[in-house]
DNA sequence: GTATCTGCAAAAATTTTGCAGGACG
DNA sequence: CGTCCTGCAAAATTTTTGCAGATAC
């Protein structure tokens, strides 16, 4: 999807950021890809037309688009590989603030039905829920 | 939940791999856990009881554990942080081999309706289904 | 006994941080 | 022009690897 220089420098400064040469495109080459990069991806897409950019920019940058909301994170945010031994069918909720994963079981919610256009794509192992949110403790911490 | 130590080494010996002392304990830690461990919580966990273990061993067998479905990850394998620019609601399909992920417009997966209890724990921000699986590109590879 | 597995140490890969100079508004 | 941002370099963190000795079966 194609977005312009307008609306970019637009979001990025409702956000009260400043609108500099690296995020802008670097917001631009997320926007408008759906290979959902790391930094270093990003990094080497822009390195080419951008040879001072430096790779911690990068990361910098993409972790302040996520916590304005102007981009998101795949899965869950800066995770370490976290290892699950529950082998029953759940789900999971995640606070984005402490990371905090709460397990949750709900039938309803183990019979979705997965769409046809699956098939186009591959062949399903598991199918899982995630739900991202406040948990009640952090909630807790910030109205203090 | 409770696991013993007989169920453990029948379930590792069924795929083939050596009961050792130092995957029965890892995996009895994961299967009795409800904290969706990492492999340094994993490690500090087992090191007063057992303490010439390794990290690099708990690395190890976690991954080992995870390739043969004795446990399994939480939200996407072996990932780096992956940013995602597409701010439309849709889900992901992600390849356990290649690790691409694919997108996913669904209008009734949008509609999925959250459990009550979900109040019990926190307040929702976003609701995603993962869905793992085989991408048609590596089903094609495997079977060649 | 033999193949597999572990611990050690070192390396590789990934991500973060402090600071001086530069750019945006 | 002042504040916020970047690039550089270095550090910190996380994960992987090679190898010799140990262990399971």
């Amino acid at each position: 999807m194609k977005v312009t220089y307008e609306e970019l420098t637009e979001n990025i400064k409702s956000k009260g950021l400043k609108a500099t040469q690296q995020r802008l495109e670097i917001l631009k080459f997320v926007a408008e890809s759906h290979i959902h990069p790391d930094a270093m991806e990003v990094f080497e897409k822009l390195k080419p037309s951008m040879p001072s950019i430096s790779l911690d920019t990068v990361y910098r940058t993409l972790w302040l688009l996520a916590k304005h909301g102007l981009i998101s994170t795949v899965g869950f945010p800066c995770e370490r590989a976290k290892f699950d031994g529950n082998l029953k069918p759940h789900h999971h909720f995640i606070c984005t603030i402490c990371g905090t994963i709460y397990d949750l079981y709900d039938e309803n919610l183990d019979k979705i039905p997965v769409p046809e256009s699956i098939n186009n794509i591959g062949e399903v192992t598991t199918t899982q829920i995630e739900i991202k949110g406040l948990c009640n403790k952090c909630r807790n911490t910030i109205t203090n």
